[in-house]
DNA sequence: GGCGAAATTGTGAACGCAAACATCCACGGG
DNA sequence: CCCGTGGATGTTTGCGTTCACAATTTCGCC
């Protein structure tokens, strides 16, 4: 190790006092705001500040006072649409805040031994506050390694946590999208779920079993898919060969392209044979073939109250159970329509290899 | 502030020294592993941080060392596919090599300044080296604040900038594409181009045009779109009134989808009336109407390559202008085919709105 | 059996900052 | 005119770790 690959440190807080003609101490003072400092020696260090370009050690700070200005986020997944969004949006609502962000991305292949040294490195490099996108329950297990006094806020986690929460109401959603199709005059909606271990897999099933319940239908046997438009196409192949499947529920936007896939190759057109309605409102779902109908997130408005819900206990001192909700929107494009055919089976195989 | 809301602070060196019988220098030895510690104390120590629950103060050891092992890496526009696959990719890669990771994310509005900011808070935190994703030149610009002797590679970066760079040989996937279509018998290629900003655009621009000429092709005018679904349509719309116009290679996928779209609507086939290529192989691409052919770039060879560009540099305290290039894959799927008619027009409206 | 070298362990200082405490000064009321 | 009050500033200490150096022990070997 040469000396010379070691970085050259700055000028640090007693160089800006020299110059100055202060103490180190009044340096501190006008970094941090303090009152009792007079506007002649504000200046005057903030003149040093700007000419030697002196820069505050956040770890000697850190070190000093055992709290930061910075915020942790723990996710995973961030190639999914989903969660990268989210991240995005609090990055800006921190940003909005004057809180940085720290972000650490847990690798898909060991999710929990990954989060445990994300969350141990997070709380050592003295996090004010951890931002949790736990929408599976092993997200969730690292929340126990954060001490006493460091909030925490979960996104798209469950209210079982006893631990703020915001999430997009999937519920809701379910309802929807269910309803959506109910009302365009399919007897009962069939639904491609997304897989288990999610929180909102399971809360947009109960939405859509619930909106199916309102109407008094029945509910046809469900399936389940990852999120991936393979998975969907593997699922849409199948509904694709059931006549009486008309109107379809899917997991996400990537799985509805999935299932429309499997539609087309088996003739089965959409929406004059098959309604589909997808989630998420990925930036191209409006371009697919035909353009989709979906339910909106808005995951801006999602990171927006994850930061401000942080900022709350920050202030408080509490640790708060807020558990905020976000509604979703139908976006209605044109995957959705009235039923064409009811009962009689389709024509397969029309334009199918 | 209550005091309640401090987090307590837990077992230190010194506490660890005293339960193991030892000094607190030789808990540090044993933690970094220095030679000339007997196996027994070594063992006894071990035994008082298991006990304890000791974790060491990064800030602490930062503050004292003025190094660290945490990467840092500052990504902007980490929704769209590319950049946040590279995160994940890296994140990876990192992992494998022992190394923490600290994103910061650069939110959209205000590159410049949010990147300083970010670059600013790596270096405090002590950041050993730092990857810029940086595939415009704005990104580059915060690459300045960083102190000499912190490696830094760029991912997507140019040569010019005289640093370690990776990237996707994003000249080669244009000349893939373009002689794809070439080869299927076209007589030409027009390309919608990418973002003007982007190096990758301009580097597959070239090498449509590299292709092009190879053959003796005379290069079309060319459209700019961003990377969005949305903008691609536009762009598809206008070239769908172009007879001619029968092999396309698109910035990448959502473009390419966008222009399916408007091709579709304007009643021209894929790929009877025109072929179509897109760039980046999403996931989903198999799966639009029909299947994308397009070409991929191998994001998780990228990433890896970050990191041992990184590692090199701090194992050899130079710094490194290596250019590491990964080469991109040409994907066929559906989109590509022979010319069906060349020349005369086709048909419009044949079933659009 | 004693001497030098190596192995092993301990001591003090430094890293850069903020908090607690101490000091100095000006001003005003009794 | 003196003392109290509070604003402005300086001094000291400690945060938890590593580094440089010193001290001690162990061991090999002539």
């Amino acid at each position: 190790m040469t000396p010379a690959s070691l970085p050259q440190r700055g000028p640090v807080m007693s160089d800006v006092a020299a110059r100055a003609g202060v103490s180190h101490q009044t340096v501190s003072r006008v970094l941090n705001g303090h009152p009792h400092v007079s506007a002649t020696t504000r200046t005057r260090v903030l003149a040093a500040i700007a000419e030697l370009g002196y820069r505050r050690n956040l770890s000697a700070r850190v070190l000093a006072t055992g709290r930061s200005n910075v915020i942790g986020v723990v996710a995973q997944n961030t190639t999914l649409y989903g969660p990268s969004s989210m991240v995005q949006a609090i990055g800006e609502a921190a940003l909005g805040a004057d809180l940085s962000l720290t972000v650490g991305h847990v690798a898909g292949y060991d999710a929990t031994a990954a989060s445990r040294r994300i969350v141990e490195r997070l709380v050592q490099q003295g996090a004010a506050g951890l931002v949790f996108i736990a929408p599976v329950d092993a997200a969730a297990e690292a929340m126990r390694l954060v001490p006493d006094g460091v909030p925490i806020v979960t996104v798209d986690g469950v209210p079982e946590w006893e631990c703020a929460n915001v999430a997009v109401d999937q519920y809701v959603g379910g309802m929807l999208a269910t309803r959506h199709l109910l009302e365009a005059g399919h007897r009962t909606v069939w639904h491609v779920a997304g897989p288990e271990p999610w929180h909102g897999s399971r809360a947009r099933e109960e939405g859509w079993r619930a909106a199916l319940a309102e109407v008094g239908a029945v509910a046809p046997p469900m399936t389940r898919a990852g999120w991936s438009a393979a998975s969907g196409y593997q699922c849409g192949r199948m509904l694709a060969r059931i006549p009486d499947c008309t109107a379809i529920f899917a997991a996400n936007d990537h799985v509805a392209l999935g299932i429309m896939r499997a539609m087309a190759e088996q003739g089965r057109r959409i929406p004059e044979d098959v309604s589909l309605v997808g989630f998420d409102d990925v930036p191209e779902a409006g371009y697919f073939h035909p353009g989709l109908t979906t339910v909106r997130q808005e995951f801006a408005e999602v990171g927006r109250e994850a930061v401000r819900l942080l900022l709350d206990q920050l202030a408080t001192g509490q640790s708060s159970t807020e558990n905020a909700l976000v509604e979703p929107v139908l976006i209605p494009r044109a995957t959705v329509g009235p039923v064409v055919a009811t009962g009689p089976a389709v024509a397969l195989k029309e334009n199918a290899s």
